[in-house]
DNA sequence: CTACATTTAGTACCAGGTTCTAAACTGCGT
DNA sequence: ACGCAGTTTAGAACCTGGTACTAAATGTAG
């Protein structure tokens, strides 16, 4: 269909001219319609015929062409995006996916950078996303029913960007006599080089219920 | 429709009790179907008959005495809110509401503990949200285009509950002789009582885009 | 028995489409 | 001038998931 106008397109100038500035108003309305539907997906086939100024049925064809849903399906779809966010939001209690654990001992988790995840402009990744990975690893990793982050010395090391996994692995230092507290080192990498660093004090259970207590928990894993 | 039903209930019991007995499969039922549309407003009246073994025009009458909306509504209702959600994502940018700003002075911004900002069971604000909200006030207080968090020494001094509004304070406590680096304290309070405390170094712009970089910055506000 | 609530049935209608068939119009090559 | 392809428009039948309304059947308490 279109191979054959670009084909010509190429070849002579003066003739062809003439029939890209008939044709392209498809290309260009369809580009239109496109554009109108990703910044109002309320917007019905109606509506679109008075914008674009064509009938239903070049809008209907227009959207076949371009896979575009209906008005219905697109808010089912959006609709059904936003409910799985939101149940996988517990899943979002825990931030990265936990890959290795040994409770008292040890952990790693894996977290990608998303669009997220970063500042818009330079595509670096936020802070406390990278805190929250280590946080939340350092809280899992104590054998304990409910364990809050009492305190932390962080470092960011260098900024992590757009697409890259960080692999945080945490290890338990030194568990205190009255097992109230629990040294937890946390250093996260991507690839070879490591770009966070923290130590964590972490209370748990018998002591966390009262006394200073921290910003965090977490519930037995299997 | 219910003041004639709910009037009756208080008044008389004996007699009243067998007519509630045989009145409850319409509530029971009516609260099942709040439930069941409730855990998936995806369900048509259709399935609902099957579900709750009556007419359709029951499930519909039902509907409307509860004021639940059809699919298609429900539909559009969450894709409406998950847009919005969405379109106002750019403010999460920044955690907590900037109230006050004295560029490389101080700042306090103010942030709502909320349902989806607390461990499930206890109720108790997650960490890393206390975090993010002094890390960005800390990174908004400085006067750069670019700032990024190079490291942080942080404590949780007590736990802090849904409901509960969060103010941070920030203070630059010294600018280096490079302006390369800025360190800033941040105290957070609940009411009096301080629940939170970091200090931060922030790199900013002319050293940040090379050499040891953190994990955030920040666009200049007005 | 009667009055009232509850449930079910059925019809007409609607929005916002899909699917399919059939015309027009447009412009180009020959 | 003619045909032909791409494009646009029109129209009818049908679909889902409802609303609105009328009417009848069933229950049940007083």
């Amino acid at each position: 269909m279109w191979r054959k106008l670009t084909g010509t397109e190429i070849r002579v100038q003066e003739t062809k001219v003439v029939r890209d500035i008939e044709r392209l108003p498809k290309r260009k309305r369809q580009q239109q319609l496109v554009k109108i539907i990703e910044e109002n997906p309320f917007v019905t086939d109606q509506e679109l015929t008075r914008m674009l100024k064509v009938s239903i049925q070049t809008i209907r064809l227009d959207r076949m062409e371009l896979g575009i849903p209906e008005l219905r399906e697109r808010l089912k779809l959006m609709a059904e995006r936003s409910y799985d966010q939101v149940r996988s939001l517990p899943l979002h209690e825990v931030i990265g996916d936990i890959v290795d654990l040994q409770l008292d001992r040890s952990g790693i988790s894996i977290f990608e950078i998303r669009e997220e995840h970063v500042f818009s402009r330079t595509h670096i990744a936020r802070g406390h996303h990278l805190f929250a990975q280590a946080n939340s690893l350092a809280v899992a990793v104590i054998n304990d029913e409910i364990a809050l982050t009492a305190s932390a010395d962080i470092r960011f090391v260098r900024s992590v960007k757009l697409g890259e996994k960080c692999i945080a692995k945490a290890y338990v230092r030194s568990i205190s006599g009255s097992r109230s507290k629990a040294k937890v080192e946390v250093f996260s990498y991507v690839g070879e080089e490591m770009i966070f660093q923290g130590h964590f004090i972490i209370y748990r259970s018998a002591s966390a219920i009262n006394g200073s207590e921290g910003g965090d928990e977490h519930e037995n894993r299997h």
